[in-house]
DNA sequence: TAGATTGTTAATCGATTAACAATC
DNA sequence: TAGATTGTTAATCGATTAACAATC
């Protein structure tokens, strides 16, 4: 039996990218790849994409490569991809629909099981196969079905509020579309920041740094 | 005059949640602050704190510490946000919405010039500030305009064949949501790519990782 | 077998942290 | 001046790359 040592986070945040290349390849019918053809097409060196493997208990071929099918399953078993994990998402407004109606949970170990929103004008409406609810009623659907993550989509102002509202229902758990820190106010949530702000500054660097002496 | 050696991108990424806090405490009235107290709520050590000022051109005072405001127009002069590169956004569904809505481009170094979609029902609405134009009077758009960026919120299917035609008309920085490694296939464009999926399987991984023996 | 390609160890590189002299 | 806190150098840590023996 062999020690399972812990993949490092910057491995992981590979992953993704990993599964939707190898998911792409195996879907036009390549079943096996080398280190060597996966490093040159993703832009990262063979080197690393070995060590990667190996952090899983690789099992590539020597003389052969990587078993494409068998990578994907692989990397889908470390990102617990097959959990479904049930969650709910927070605000129906134009970011929240998009979302509801886009993302694609069941592969990504997710599963979408309510959408809340405070405006009568869209409760009632269905979006991504859900019926928004009243936000009020979350704290009794919390109870009910226990979800295991939040997604906000709500305007900035109201971000605090309301991940303090889950939080004392008990979510530890967010995704959250930028704007606030809700790492820094509870440590022990799981927290996933898809800070949209910090993405364009840095885009903005990276465009500024292309005019610099 | 000193050798101004390039910031890492390491203390780049950092730059703007450094710039979020220190614009808070700025707001509330706060001048002064040292890298401990700002380490401690930021959860960076102090050290770090102190070197990544250092990068560019340190000027704390010993015994004092940093001043405040002058931290925040530093960090904005590193970014370019007083740039405000021109940019267009196409893609006026629900995602585009929230972000033509929502997104305080004037703050992040860029300002939103136009918007397009294909569809004859959203062309003539205003969002944002803007009417949206029909998707076919881009190139015309990009001649007469320049725009610096091009926001993509457009369905995964169409990422690829829109992206191809803006770099055409000499489009070279771009900011994607997700489903498309653009880089990949541009490799001299600059890329911002806030990949949804990504950030939430990585959320997965973490979810699981807390019930792993 | 010979050629190819992995698994793995060692070397390098870069980023973070610690320590402390300089100085406000 | 004494206390505080920076700027900066050195030490540590971790991640990436190189190299090569193992082996399919």
């Amino acid at each position: 039996m062999q020690k399972q040592k812990p993949v490092s986070m910057s491995v992981i945040r590979r992953l993704p990218r990993y599964h939707r290349f190898l998911t792409e390849l195996a879907k036009s019918g390549v079943t096996r790849i080398s280190s060597k053809e996966l490093s040159e097409r993703m832009g990262f060196t063979a080197s690393q994409v070995r060590q990667d493997f190996n952090c899983f208990g690789g099992f590539g071929q020597q003389g052969y490569g990587y078993n494409v099918p068998q990578l994907c399953t692989a990397i889908e078993e470390i990102l617990g991809l097959q959990k479904q994990y049930p969650c709910i998402l927070i605000g129906a407004g134009n970011l929240g629909k998009a979302i509801a109606g886009h993302m694609p949970f069941e592969q990504l170990g997710f599963q979408l099981i309510g959408v809340f929103d405070n405006s009568p004008k869209v409760v009632g409406q269905k979006i991504g196969g859900q019926e928004i609810r009243p936000y009020d009623s979350v704290g009794a659907f919390y109870e009910e079905h226990r979800p295991s993550m939040a997604i906000l989509c709500v305007p900035r102002e109201n971000v605090e509020e309301i991940t303090d509202h889950l939080y004392g229902l008990g979510l530890r758990s967010f995704w959250n579309f930028g704007h606030y820190d809700i790492v820094l106010k509870h440590p022990d949530t799981i927290v996933e920041n898809v800070h949209m702000n910090d993405s364009l500054m840095t885009l903005c660097y990276k465009l500024a740094a292309t005019e610099r002496p």
